[in-house]
DNA sequence: ATATAATGTGACTACAAAGTCATATGACTT
DNA sequence: AAGTCATATGACTTTGTAGTCACATTATAT
């Protein structure tokens, strides 16, 4: 947590430097994130941060819970409007809001991406000790409600598969990004949908008679 | 590539060499690891290693070119008989195998798991330009197989799928490490199967009539 | 035995990082 | 106005890194 000082200062001085570390741990993968740099670009002195901070981890924890908070308020709002609708139905809409989010922070979102496959295993429990079971969770959740309501095999383990589809959901943004050097974020949804329809119908070759 | 001074070596200064590399770069991120670290645990000087190196991304490829040689050679020997099996009981072999390798060699794995989740993309990209595609393209070709048998739905993107098994088959290996703190490895076989299953008929409720 | 080529060495340079601290500046209180 | 407390500063220390190079050692060829 950031000190007291931190918070002690005016909105806009902290927005500068939250700006600032936004930036660099958007642009470096963490273990090369400079807080040198950043206090630079924040335009404050090295002793000054060590005043608000007590080190990089420090700050970086703290940014990285901000952009997850926004998030998921962001995501929390969109689906108030989607109670109503069916599992996969949900999920789809889920994405395009993901997408929507990616669309309006854009920085925000490259940190979150270096977050997700950040490799430094040690400092990815430490940070991840909240947000990625958040999105397990959350899963978790949908998938129970959707298991009560007959609407997904009740045979499944659903720890286990809302841990799948958090995985899978880092992995389309990972293959949409390695294959596609567009800016067309849109074109996510294909992929979004190739991968619902395998979670859907799995990927044998027959007919699935869904129950309804 | 090392220079031609690191082959001329003897294989057991080469091997000295390499192993403390494998300690090192299994031991910490790659942005965190050391020359200096190295060429004391490998017992040769500064000036050796650059004369057979040109520098630690150098050393760094070929060893996971080595890694990546010696998992490919040992699946390849547990899975001579591949041709006549059947798509997801290839694939359920090919993770017997591939935790059998991690038995047999743990220190590989380190390293394999700590490339895997690399997050410096330009790195990645660079090292990846050959391996990656290695276990992607295996799954591609067994996929294609597959669906030109008809045990796999001609509906699918055979390149997505690829892609998305190649990286859940990593995901399910670390989840299996997240969760359980055992050594008991033959467990993770619990969340292969539930992944198969997944796989094969997909999580909606509903009988599929698999055609055979 | 001598000359030549290949290999080995570690002190040294140059650089960048995190973190400290004595001092300066400002703001608020009495 | 004087005194006190919180905040701001940047030069400095320490530690680590990659990479270089003049020289030493060893092996090979003549």
């Amino acid at each position: 947590m950031p000190k007291q000082t931190f918070f002690n200062l005016n909105s806009s001085k902290q927005n500068r430097i939250i700006d600032a570390a936004i930036a660099e741990f958007g642009a470096h993968p963490y273990l090369k994130t400079s807080i040198n740099r950043i206090i630079k670009k924040a335009d404050i002195s090295k002793g000054s941060f060590y005043q608000y901070f007590n080190n990089k981890k420090d700050l970086y924890k703290y940014v990285i819970d901000q952009v997850s908070d926004a998030k998921m308020k962001f995501l929390g709002e969109k689906l108030q409007n989607y109670q109503q609708l069916e599992f996969f139905e949900l999920l789809r809409e889920l994405f395009i809001a993901g997408i929507q989010f990616r669309k309006n922070f854009p920085r925000y979102s490259e940190i979150g991406d270096r977050v997700l496959n950040s490799s430094n295993k040690d400092l990815k429990n430490e940070l991840y000790a909240e947000s990625k079971p958040k999105s397990n969770d959350f899963f978790e959740k949908l998938l129970l409600k959707a298991v009560q309501e007959g609407k997904i095999d009740p045979e499944i383990d659903i720890k286990f598969t809302a841990f799948m589809l958090t995985e899978f959901s880092v992995s389309i943004v990972n293959y949409f990004f390695e294959t596609h050097d567009t800016d067309n974020v849109d074109e996510i949804m294909n992929y979004v949908d190739k991968m619902l329809y395998i979670m859907k119908n799995g990927i044998a070759k027959g007919d699935k008679n869904v129950t309804n």
